[in-house]
DNA sequence: ACTGCGTTAAACGGAATTGTATAAAATCGT
DNA sequence: ACGATTTTATACAATTCCGTTTAACGCAGT
């Protein structure tokens, strides 16, 4: 019942996550025995099983899967221990950990980071695709891209301003269905649109009673999956007209009559103010997503 | 630089705090070498030095500084596991770590948790002197009881009410002095107030300009040094009303005329609501401060 | 100036943990 | 219904890690 130790722990979250003693030996480069053997400590000393065996896998009792968030908590903070080591001093090295919603890591990410890692040969980048709120407190990132207001403190947090949404279609669906004038007119040609209703979905159409969309065509809760069914011709939807834009295949429609915006923040914890490599990333980023947002549709594109 | 054992870490924050190989080892109950070579494979592993040596014990550099908070993090973590694995189910077993103001851990608490421990003998508890606000969310502390509304989702916060002020002083004092009728009387009396104003007396004091508080003779920023001056006979003080109260040896002056009250909050994070040690301590925490806070004035005592 | 107490660093023997090998049991698929 | 592939659990050998001991060094107090 004395201290344990602390690798414990992470053989515990490796079993709770894979299911078996084999499986979270496997991930953590063990053996079966020795994670069986950690297991087995960690019972004694809560004196209670934490877990029922059985052939195909050991099944958490209650116990611990109250444990399950605090492993987390801890195995996320032993990354970032392991990404502040990293970073040498007054230098801009090692690796940063960026959390952000699908299509932003997939479509807008990739082209400001690489400039910065060109800049940079040192540093590194991981990508989290999340849109969990609490990342930044339990540093499961190190700089958050969020679309809602991050309120807690301990934040260093800047708001960029407000990602424009529109209504895009490729050449060849216009061509068969003609331009839609109003949004009335998206209920007789085939739209992208989402199954389920996301939270921050639901939010923007509270404001906006006055639009009623039309069933969906094609529904999905991927952002990233509605961008690519427009982008291949499935039929009209919405995207941030950023990305609309840039697609030479695609023309938008309703120019103007969309009031949807999504506002984006991006967010860093406090303590990393002074690290340069955690510095310089927001900074790339608030200039990247400044830039991105403010799109100049006036460009010689 | 494949993946470190986490005790690695264990023994960083216990070099960072006690400031030597030798100091970390005997608190952690290892030896010098240990220590040395835990410190030595995190260096390696981080490609720079963490701590630059000398013959009166380690310093920390930049790096190794801004890893202590997420090491801190992980020792939360890993002590709020030891305590979850400690509960049963279904039974009210286990320690339970509350974090409150100094003069409502000492003056108020015991009496609130004596029952409790009477009622689940295996209970335990460990109390957190502390007013920080991210205790909750680091997990520092199962439930925290709060001066200041706490505001970060993922917590059960219930508002207890507001705590009254009194002012007090005890019968010697004054029967030498006699009893001040107004505020202003205070000014020719001996009185005991703070020392650098802390920061919820200086949002008290905004509220209430007109309250001109006299220079105090006995200034401290410890309300429970205050207490215990007033208790002594210092002289006038400011205390929670229901501690001047149960004392009898006190007598309260300026009644009705302390526009102060701290408003009191409970809160616990959301994950230990289903925990049976949490939910019956916090169920009697409220209970406890609420019948605290409207103490029987009209009390047969 | 010198002694005593503190520290870090290095070499060696031992103990504890780990890995290997194997058995037993059950589920999944054929 | 039976074999193949999972799984957990147990016994034994090896390696790694830890503790003990020693040396070297510096600082504070006498």
């Amino acid at each position: 019942m004395e201290t344990q130790s602390w690798d414990y722990y992470r053989t515990f979250l490796a079993v709770l996550e894979s299911g078996s003693l084999s499986g979270a030996a496997r991930h953590l480069g063990l053996t079966q025995p020795t994670v069986g053997r950690h297991i087995e400590a960690l019972e004694r000393d809560a004196g209670q099983q934490l877990f029922t065996r059985s052939q195909r896998g050991l099944e958490p009792t209650d116990t611990a899967r109250a444990m399950k968030p605090l492993a987390e908590a801890m195995a996320a903070s032993a990354d970032a221990m392991r990404r502040a080591s990293s970073e040498t001093r007054d230098e801009v090295s090692g690796s940063v950990r960026i959390s952000a919603s699908d299509v932003i890591a997939v479509e807008v990410l990739p082209g400001i980071l690489a400039p910065v890692m060109a800049a940079y040969p040192l540093l590194e980048f991981e990508l989290s695709v999340s849109d969990a709120l609490e990342d930044l407190l339990n540093r499961k990132a190190d700089i958050a891209l969020r679309l809602v207001e991050p309120t807690q403190a301990a934040l260093v947090v800047r708001h960029v301003g407000k990602i424009p949404i529109g209504c895009f279609a490729r050449k060849e669906v216009i061509a068969r269905f003609g331009a839609p004038q109003t949004i009335d007119d998206l209920k007789a040609v085939p739209t992208i649109g989402f199954d389920r209703e996301l939270a921050y979905v639901r939010d923007m159409m509270e404001g906006f009673p006055e639009l009623a969309l039309p069933d969906f065509s094609f529904r999905s809760d991927s952002n990233l999956a509605q961008l690519a069914a427009i982008r291949t011709g499935c039929g009209f939807g919405f995207c941030q007209h950023p990305l609309g834009e840039r697609d030479p295949a695609l023309i938008e429609v309703l120019h103007g009559q969309i009031p949807f915006q999504l506002p984006l923040w991006i967010a860093m914890h406090e303590d990393l103010r002074r690290s340069p490599r955690c510095r310089v990333v927001f900074d790339a980023l608030v200039k990247g997503m400044s830039a991105y947002i403010r799109t100049p549709e006036a460009s010689g594109d």
